[in-house]
RNA sequence: GCCCCUAUAGCUCAGUCGGUAGAGCGUCUCCCUGGUAAGGAGAAGGUCUGCGGUUCGAUUCCGCAUGGGGGCUCCA
């Protein structure tokens, strides 16, 4: 498949210039080629003492080169059909690519099919990306139509690589990407940094699939742009097999699945982004809730409780009011006070804490409630149960005492990992958010001293490496209050999650005053630890249900057994059995529709119940019941204590 | 909040080039009494999301609102 190439060190291995097209042949699968470790196209000189490596197309690096190439016809074909479109950016992105344009009409689904075709047919002229290195006066000459392009140019030096505005090689100079034809026209040019693949025939896989809105730079003060999406592999298998994971993902929809098994929906008459959980869906957010309470309290917790409403005055004294206002619902007047729908539980808490005197033997004390708190989401953000405006959090909050807070962020993120695994998650890596340097620490948007800052920040880190999982830097991510860690959890189809947080706040208990008796007598300030280890028990349901797409295991399954009988005489006889099994804590239901066994097994297996439990003459007369399983094995003639163990058995395992 | 798309029965969707609508599933009734993924027959169910406009006439065309989808931005 790829070809191996030995590094290139030796000086008599390459006795003079050469390309990678030389060294590695014009095959489908090198894209270009690392030279002293530094990416390069094929097709540039290597001389006799570098360092030369292969980049294969399969290769994540590969594969951006490929997808920036499949961006740059993306862009060529648009320029065909619609020549008065100018471009933005065109950088890959996980899965694909995407490319920008100022375009007078939005794309619709029937130019994305013409500009497919155009692509095609590029491809299949096996235009050359060469690469030309220009002044920026030159560069500026060429590009003279292209408004952004010329914005691009100007920002040179500036612009920084993370938002794909940088054009600059290193040194600052400037390169152009011509596609050639054979006939040694230009087809078509852009201004980009490369690498790029030799030609585009090197593109066997690509589909465009979707478009939307995208400001200039990101910026929502900028023009608006539309945003071409697209899809480029290696190969065609892969490219199929990536096609069959999105509809494996729309499978799984949780929104879909939450009305086939109905679990919960969003009545139109709510409001957007509040759902209300039917029974099903209440079975199991509440099976969830008392497992992670009694988990909360074998940990040390005190199970609170706490208003949804609140003077405006709290929320002043947290510090969330002045930072978080546009996040929060606009307040109601009550008796001429303003109250607001609380947006955290933690000031709350704050009162508790303070709610009398505090002795150091009492730290760490660990507070907990299911807190629902209500936030003003941009209706465009809204998505199911992942993205609600009525958020119940799994909310805690440790006061500890200074030196006590990294042992606690420790038995906090251990707590949190075992009850993920718990729900069948068992790969996460963590993110820690920080203040970074940058524009979110200048434009104040977090309170507090650069010392604490980066106590807090070390102290989280230091936990985060201790864990063994990936730690993945998260500059200018943080609370305004201070850094966190969260835990990212990868789902059973490889999509990551955020959930849990831990976060490390010396701001509110100063802001509250907070204090504790230490042993010598002081008075002393406590730190508090804001740890969620679900997030949100909306969203976290969401993911379970994609997860197991559907099929929940026994314990959190909504009806864990049903009852069918063969003939409906049969009925009675599987409503003793399923007393039984219902006084044994199991959740039973039999089916005494007017329907045949078939049917009501199909209708079983759709709902995704665990154990279908059939009986007939036969069962009967052996005081027995026929299993079903999920998966559709069998296994007959069971005695009904044994039967009943079987399944106590499971959920107690929490299978 | 911004851009684009979208809204027909409880669900999934046809349809009406402008003359008030259909299917499958589900629900209800009756027949069938059947051993591991759909037995048969019949019925009910829709002011075609809402409000305006154009028109002799609007579910259909236009505008606005609301909900939904894909992104952008945001996400303590």
């Amino acid at each position: 498949m790829d070809q191996r190439v030995d590094a290139v060190t030796q000086p008599q291995d390459l006795a003079k210039p050469a390309t990678g097209l030389d060294l590695f042949g014009a095959g489908q699968t090198v894209v270009a080629m690392k030279v002293n470790g530094t990416t390069r196209d094929l097709a540039c000189v290597v001389e006799p003492g570098d360092t030369v490596e292969p980049v294969a197309a399969a290769s994540p690096e590969g594969l951006a080169i490929l997808r920036h190439s499949a961006a740059h016809v993306a862009a060529q074909a648009v320029q065909t059909l619609r020549p008065d479109a100018k471009l933005g950016i065109g950088p890959p992105v996980q899965d694909g690519f995407y490319y920008d344009f100022d375009v007078a009409e939005p794309f619709t689904p029937e130019d994305l099919k013409a500009l497919e075709q155009a692509m095609r047919k590029i491809v299949k002229e096996r235009q050359r990306f060469v690469r030309r290195a220009v002044t920026d006066d030159d560069a500026r000459a060429e590009l003279a139509s292209e408004p952004y392009k010329l914005e691009l140019i100007g920002l040179k030096g500036s612009a920084n690589a993370e938002d794909g505005s940088s054009v600059e090689v290193g040194g600052g100079q400037l390169t152009i990407y011509d596609n050639v034809r054979r006939t040694g026209e230009v087809a078509w040019k852009d201004l980009c940094r490369g690498p790029h693949v030799p030609h585009t025939g090197y593109l066997k896989a690509f589909a465009l699939t979707r478009t939307s809105a995208a400001y200039w730079r990101g910026d929502q003060r900028n023009a608006s742009l539309q945003r071409l999406y697209g899809t480029a592999w290696a190969a065609k298998e892969d490219l199929e097999a990536y096609q069959a994971r999105l509809a494996e993902a729309a499978r799984r929809d949780h929104r879909r699945l939450g009305v086939e098994l109905d679990l919960f929906s969003f009545p139109e008459q709510l409001g957007a982004g509040l759902p209300v959980f039917h029974p099903k869906g209440g079975v199991i957010k509440r099976v969830m809730e008392d497992y992670v309470r009694q988990r909360h309290i074998d940990e040390g917790f005190q199970y609170v409780g706490t208003p949804h409403i609140t003077k405006e005055g709290l929320f002043h004294t947290s510090g969330h009011l002045p930072y978080y206002s546009e996040g929060m619902f606009p307040p109601m007047d009550v008796d001429g006070q303003a109250y607001y729908l609380k947006a955290m539980n933690c000031p709350m808490h704050n009162l508790i804490f303070a709610s009398r005197g505090r002795s150091y033997r009492e730290l760490p004390l660990r507070l907990f409630e299911f807190g629902t708190v209500y936030r003003d989401e941009r209706s465009g953000v809204l998505q199911g149960l992942t993205r609600v405006r009525s958020i119940t959090q799994d909310d805690s909050h440790s006061y500890v005492r200074p030196e006590q807070a990294a042992d606690e962020i420790r038995h906090l993120l251990g707590f949190i990992l075992s009850l993920l695994r718990d729900f069948g998650l068992n790969d996460f890596y963590l993110e820690l958010s920080t203040r970074g340097d940058g524009d979110g620490a200048k434009a104040g948007k977090f309170i507090g001293t650069e010392t604490d800052w980066a106590e807090a920040t070390a102290i989280l880190e230091g936990v985060g490496r201790e864990s063994g999982l990936d730690l993945v830097p998260d500059p200018g991510g943080a609370a305004f209050y201070g850094p966190k860690i969260s835990v990212q959890a990868k789902d059973a189809i490889g999509r990551t999650w955020q959930m849990s947080t831990i976060q490390y706040d010396f701001n509110q208990p100063a802001r509250f005053g907070l204090k504790y008796t230490a042993p010598d007598g002081s008075q002393r300030q406590p730190v508090m630890i804001h740890s969620a280890k679900f997030g949100s028990i909306e969203r976290f349901l969401g993911v379970l249900t994609e997860h197991y797409a559907g099929a929940f295991p026994v314990w959190l399954a909504p009806v864990q057994a049903v009852g069918i009988p063969v003939a409906a005489e049969h009925t009675p006889y599987l409503r003793e059995v399923a007393a039984r099994l219902k006084a044994a804590g199991v959740r039973v239901e039999v089916d005494d529709s007017d329907e045949r066994m078939q049917k009501k097994i199909r209708t079983a297996q759709a709902q995704k119940v665990p154990y279908m439990l059939i009986a007939g003459h036969e069962d009967i007369a052996q005081e027995a019941v026929s299993f079903r399983y999920r998966d559709g094995s069998q296994n007959n003639g069971v005695p009904i204590p044994q039967a009943i163990e079987e399944i106590q058995a499971a959920i107690r395992e929490r299978r």
